[in-house]
DNA sequence: TACCTATATAAGCATATAAGAATATAAGAA
DNA sequence: TTCTTATATTCTTATATGCTTATATAGGTA
């Protein structure tokens, strides 16, 4: 039960839930979620650290970006992040995200065009 | 979103998560619900509070006993629950109280018995 | 009325958590 | 090697949370 209530508490934060709801649309690199989000990048990594300690996430390297992705080995998990992407319409600002990372590519050369 | 955050808050403690999955299967009076978990009676009242705060339970007096129910509106979270009860297999703590609780009656005359 | 019993609330303590600012690290480019 | 960019970590501060013990309240009974 251990497991389901740390779950849990990882949803219980709104930065955390809106990447776990990122994720599941697609990969994304640290900056590109930051510029989706408006959170700083030391609180996304710190979140994402969170996430990966707890295996609901991987990494990969691409070049010079680190590419996060769900790994949602557990059913039960995968089910509720799949329930709560299916009532995304009463969520505001997880479908906006949405939105946002249709046109991720975005956030990267904005990032970079910051001097 | 701030709803669903506070959601997986309230369910992100062992306590709670226990009461709600209980009180999905059949309603209880408080000192039935400490007979079944071993959890102190003000612990149990406080996390029974908090559900009530958030409208996910309802209290209704019996005789000399307050009954709590599952009072849940919101569909999302209703398939959660239900999703964790068809797992309960998987979380022996979880699955204990429910047998536990078929005998539920047995938890009143126990307190009662208390002196 | 006074007395139980069941439940709720309060106080105090210890611990956990989040956010921002500053700094560190890793990998590629010059 | 040094510089740059992307990401991670550390430190500090503010706030939230949970538990235990003690006490309060509400309703029924004697």
């Amino acid at each position: 039960m251990d497991k389901l209530t740390r779950f849990f508490k990882i949803l219980s934060d709104e930065t955390r839930l809106r990447i776990m709801v990122l994720l599941y649309h697609r990969e994304l690199c640290v900056c590109q979620m930051c510029g989706i989000t408006g959170i700083s990048q030391p609180n996304i990594s710190k979140h994402l650290a969170k996430l990966r300690d707890m295996d609901l996430v991987k990494d990969e390297r691409k070049e010079q970006y680190t590419c996060y992705s769900l790994d949602l080995k557990d059913k039960l998990f995968e089910n509720i992040i799949e329930n709560i992407v299916n009532n995304i319409g009463e969520y505001p600002t997880l479908k906006l995200d949405i939105e946002k990372s249709k046109a991720a590519e975005k956030y990267i050369e904005l990032m970079s065009a910051k001097k």
